[in-house]
DNA sequence: TTAATTGCAAACGGTTTGCCACGTT
DNA sequence: AACGTGGCAAACCGTTTGCAATTAA
């Protein structure tokens, strides 16, 4: 992530335009692969790599969010009770909250959705205590988790 | 994942008590890696691939849950307003979900963590109707992503 | 004795990155 | 001309797995 003053200035790109373009005109939350495939018609020569590195710049432009995120580290819990998690965007500690949602919260969205709903999870994003008060001017980085 | 009818019977292990136990002692949400440093004093000739594999037990016995999914693809959104998601457990497809939640939703709960929250993320997990009426007789899998 | 478990190391799979030619400004 | 971008392939890194030896039941 660039920490500098300035943001850098991107370039057009053909490529970059239709993968934003193709994620519009879908509603399935692709993969970076399947991007790819759908792509690959057109530009016989794509690269996954190609395809990695133009989804992390419209990121950082904030066109795109990311679901999930795969690189990180699987983190374990043994309290298995219902509870949130509160992470900090900062230095990934990941922190328990007690927050007051509708106890039937799964059953509501079942009859709304018209789906079997087992459970949901619920994070929260932010700046734990610490890093809030070590950092003065930090970058937006939304949604990067 | 074990499909047959008959769960897996398992034996006792130092190890994966002493996993469990770490596990319990901490709030920390830690990762595999945590964990095998953790033990590498009691245990010197510890693998990472037994702290897995004896997770991976665990949450089988439903004695943990995973927070991250590490392992999966990353998924993007080209739709950066807020709006929430279903995953199926079966197939593993996503389905945007207009839920009400609160709009105040982040500020509520920065000011009761007395953090700076600056966003939050909710899945739903359950089966989409595909998967539902294909499904007749399936294993619990609770709390895999 | 039977079958689960372990340590080791190799394999896996999604993502990132170095290199150099090419495209955009 | 300056520099971002693309394609290719290798590297990366957390996680899984095959194997032979060990251990629980």
């Amino acid at each position: 992530m660039d920490t500098t003053v300035e943001a850098k200035r991107y370039k057009r790109s053909r490529q970059r335009e239709r993968i934003l373009d193709t994620l519009r005109r879908t509603d399935s939350h692709p993969t970076a692969a399947w991007i790819y495939d759908e792509l690959k018609r057109d530009f016989p020569d794509l690269s996954l790599g190609t395809v990695y590195r133009n989804l992390n710049i419209l990121h950082d432009q904030g066109l795109v969010r990311v679901l999930q995120s795969g690189s990180t580290f699987d983190r374990f819990d043994a309290d298995t009770s219902v509870h949130y998690h509160f992470v900090c965007q900062a230095c990934g500690k990941v922190e328990d909250v007690a927050f007051p949602l509708p106890h039937d919260l799964d059953e509501r969205a079942s009859a709304m959705l018209g789906r079997v709903v087992t459970g949901h999870r619920l994070d929260f994003f932010g700046l734990c205590n610490p890093c809030s008060s070590a950092e003065s001017a930090d970058p937006v980085e939304t949604g990067k988790l």
